[in-house]
RNA sequence: GGGCGCAUAGCUCAGCGGGAGAGCGCUCGCUUCACACGCGAGAGGUCCCUGGUUCGAUCCCAGGUGCGCCCACCA
């Protein structure tokens, strides 16, 4: 064993003999309690950034802490087909290529999307094994595999039958670049800088205008109306009028609508509602017609401006207007816009045919689940957001116009009757015609991702592994997806099976920027995860990103990664002096001196601390108390008090020597995998990989406080350079550890310090115990802990001859 | 605009009604036979501000200020 512990090859050499020994493989086996934690897939398309890196921990923890434990762990592994990210993909490579998507052919397009994922896709699963993640990677899947893709088609059929899947004409977010619909959490917004042209719409009968301050002066031929607030005292009395709309010379009416915010622009708000959501509203409640001017593609669509972009178009209207003195002013403006995330097109709302499932229902049993606790979300911070969240749930549109995807299992014969059916139906259900046509739209992504926790399992067959490892345990995930993913999840494990998919949602942390910022290309703050793990390796990683998991959004932190790296290296080394020193022993507890009683009482009382912490799913404190426990109560004070009787041979410290380091392993194992296996290796007459010895049991922890008048002790001592009266074990401990014949000489004033912060100790503790307010209002431990500290102060000034 | 989180040592963060802490960094001393990614000692803090509750507030309550995250978004 060399004196510095170095992680690279040791972490692959372990994550590829655990796997090739089957220590990841979950097998349904009825006689054994399961625990599963269900695992957002990533797209097949990613790599690994720190948000997995730290779910990753988080889920890997737990699933090493239960399978030690005996259960019966299942770690699904798999990837989202990703709809728009892997078509932009493949796209991309068409682009050059020189050829594009619509040259190729559907067919085609998608035969290329399955060869780049075959060639380059998935390989984030590596990134995965590279963490350490014991995920059960023979039993992967994708959200668009075979299995997976019949289990998504009985959703969608079941959803239409209950009648709750319908088509509407609406108002939806369009991508002009991938010419589909998106939804609200598809896009990203941006501050732009852009401008505010206030334009005069003239009164169709010549009295005047209204001006009017739009940023999109190319909608104005789809315009239908002018909508002010009823209370608007400018305009009160032209509702009911007729404007002249510029460039068409429509006429249309004057309108009111509390929606119109008075303060903005000039308080007059053209409706346009084709091209805008607020105007949608607006235009349905008041009955209005809805013409389109912007193709799919974005461009002009308006008779004189046909295939213009939406730049070209509003400048020639302007100029149009400029020439009839119908333009008031130009002025700077900045304002959010919306983009696509995936291409940063800029998203024009569109009215269209689109597919929606309708959520006043869906809801309910979800909601119940998490109402009566059922389901809980930690921190509980997320389990009231998630409830607001589906109480507030809009219908979901779930048709993209994308080729990459789930195409709708819906035909239209020739009459437009619709048919819906698991496989393609001979004949209209209407009308039996047999000339059928497939819906050419695919589903959102989300909607087959919802299915993940029994999809996966083999749902709609009941396979074994459905029976044994449905309904899961834990789910953990980022908060960002709450309302994409978890809720519809929650729906469809109810809904389908009729059970909820898991108890615990666990929300972990936002992982920021060093800077505190969110991590963004364009900041340019980002941390390379691979970066992070060649330096640092997978055990220091997933110790750091853990340590510092508390809040609802850390920083990430070099210098807690780099404590991991200490750990390690620490562990490693009281390894390396056991090893050495005890060669031969068995593990054994055999305690003979107090210093050994202690320490494996603290084993038993950390390892109870652990698993509290564990269990709420409170990962910084855990890995706190390991940290603690192993240098501190472990190295310095047990290793170093029982050092001695090691190297003479002492064949009851030996064993219990290797006894305690055994459990010390256990502990760690969870967030240290690697480095703790690698050790275990090197520990005579162990029987399993540590990865499934068992978990210990915590037992007596009686002891564990034994040493603590010694602790203290030594504090004075090394303070004021004052030996203490101590005799028996306790003396030796003193001598071995504190070693104060070796302590350089103090001079007296050490000891005047030191007397002095003790008297003002005892003072302080007198005062207190002397305040009737306090000895009679404090509850009486307070006040018994206070008289023992004073006790303890009072002992301590003693011994040093105050 | 809505929701949430955070403000404690130079930095990153614990603590959260009765002694102000950890890791890193810094200073000093240690080639002590597991470890210099180590051991020991030490310096360094009006615990954001203002009020309130309390015998007692860094901790609880109210208000304010600053930073951040998520969501929504006004033409």
């Amino acid at each position: 064993m060399q004196p510095r512990y170095e992680p690279r090859g040791v972490e692959e050499r372990w994550q590829r003999t655990w796997e090739a020994e089957g220590h990841y493989n979950a097998e349904a086996d009825p006689s054994r309690a399961p625990y599963v934690d269900c695992h957002p897939p990533p797209n097949v398309t990613g790599r690994l950034h720190t948000g997995h890196a730290l779910n990753l921990a988080v889920g890997d923890s737990l699933i090493r802490w239960k399978r030690m434990q005996g259960y019966n762990t299942l770690f699904q592994p798999g990837f989202d087909h990703a709809g728009i990210a892997t078509q932009n993909v493949v796209e991309r490579a068409l682009i050059d290529e020189g050829t594009s998507r619509r040259e190729i052919g559907r067919d085609a397009f998608v035969e290329r999307v399955w060869e780049w994922l075959h060639e380059y896709g998935g390989k984030i699963l590596d990134d995965f094994r590279r963490m350490g993640a014991s995920l059960d990677y023979r039993r992967s899947r994708m959200t668009m595999d075979d299995g997976y893709s019949r289990a998504v088609m009985q959703f969608f059929v079941h959803l239409y039958q209950r009648g709750w899947i319908y088509q509407a004409n609406r108002i939806i977010n369009w991508c002009p670049y991938h010419e589909t619909s998106l939804s609200d959490l598809e896009l990203e917004h941006e501050d732009v800088d852009d401008t505010l042209s206030t334009i005069r719409y003239p009164l169709a009968d010549g009295d005047g205008f209204i001006p009017i301050a739009t940023v999109r002066p190319a909608t104005i031929p789809a315009d239908v109306a002018v909508a002010v607030h009823p209370d608007d005292e400018r305009y009160r009395h032209l509702i009911g009028r007729e404007v002249i709309v510029p460039w068409t010379e429509n006429r249309v009416p004057v309108i009111a609508d509390e929606r119109v915010e008075r303060e903005f622009g000039t308080g007059a708000l053209k409706v346009t509602p084709a091209h805008d959501p607020t105007d949608f509203e607006i235009g349905r409640d008041h009955g209005l017609p809805e013409p389109s001017c912007i193709g799919p593609d974005g461009r002009s669509t308006a008779q004189g401006l046909e295939g213009l972009t939406q730049d070209e178009a509003g400048a020639k209207i302007l100029d149009w207007c400029r020439e009839r003195d119908l333009l008031e002013k130009r002025e700077h403006y900045r304002h959010s816009v919306t983009f696509c995330e995936r291409c940063h097109s800029r998203i024009e709302p569109r009215i269209s045919l689109q597919w929606w499932c309708s959520m006043e229902q869906i809801k309910q049993r979800p909601l119940e689940a998490l109402r009566s606790g059922e389901i809980r979300y930690h921190p509980e911070s997320q389990h009231r957001f998630a409830i607001d969240s589906l109480e507030n749930a809009p219908d979901w549109c779930i048709s993209r116009q994308i080729w990459w995807g789930h195409q709708i299992p819906a035909w239209y014969c020739r009459d437009g009757h619709v048919t819906v059916a698991r496989d393609e139906p001979s004949s209209c259900a209407d009308c039996g015609s047999s000339e059928l046509t497939r819906e050419t739209d695919v589903l959102d992504t989300w909607f087959s991702s919802a299915l993940w926790p029994f999809a996966t399992l083999g749902w709609p067959e009941r396979t074994p592994e459905l029976e044994q490892f449905y309904p899961g345990d834990v789910n953990t995930t980022a908060r960002d997806i709450i309302r994409l993913w978890e809720n519809r999840m929650i729906f469809s494990g109810l809904e389908l099976i009729g059970e909820r998919p898991f108890d615990d949602v666990v929300i972990h942390p936002t992982v920021l920027a060093v800077d505190g910022r969110r991590m963004s290309k364009s900041l340019g703050n980002g941390i390379d995860a691979f970066e992070v793990l060649d330096r640092f390796g997978a055990d220091a990683t997933r110790y750091g990103l853990l340590k510092n998991s508390l809040t609802q959004d850390v920083r990430f932190s070099y210098a807690a990664i780099e404590e991991g790296g200490k750990l390690s290296n620490k562990l490693w080394n009281a390894a390396r002096l056991i090893v050495t020193a005890c060669e031969g022993a068995t593990a054994a507890e055999r305690p003979t001196s107090l210093e050994e009683r202690w320490i494996i009482a603290r084993l038993s009382q950390t390892q109870r601390q652990i698993e509290g912490y564990l269990g709420a799913f409170d990962f910084a404190h855990a890995t706190d108390e390991l940290y603690h426990l192993t240098f501190d109560d472990f190295c310095d004070w047990y290793l170093e008090a029982v050092k001695a009787r090691l190297y003479e041979g002492d064949a009851d410290a030996r064993a219990t020597a290797t006894f305690a380091l055994e459990w010390l392993l256990k502990l760690l194992h969870p967030v240290m995998p690697h480095v703790t296996e690698e050790i275990w290796s090197y520990l005579p007459g162990r029987q399993t990989r540590l990865i499934v010895a068992s978990w210990p049991e915590a037992g007596d922890e009686s002891e564990a406080g034994a040493l603590e008048r010694i602790q203290e002790y030594a504090q004075v001592f090394r303070r004021s350079g004052v030996v203490p009266q101590l005799d028996g074990d306790e003396k030796r401990i003193f001598d071995v550890v504190v070693k104060p014949d070796r302590a350089p000489q103090r001079e007296n004033g050490n000891v005047e310090a030191e007397r002095a912060r003790l008297r003002g100790e005892v003072a302080r503790g007198e005062k207190m115990l002397a305040n009737e307010r306090f000895t009679a209002n404090a509850p009486a431990e307070v006040v018994a802990k206070e008289r023992e500290k004073l006790e303890r102060y009072k002992r301590e000034l003693d011994a040093i001859g105050g």
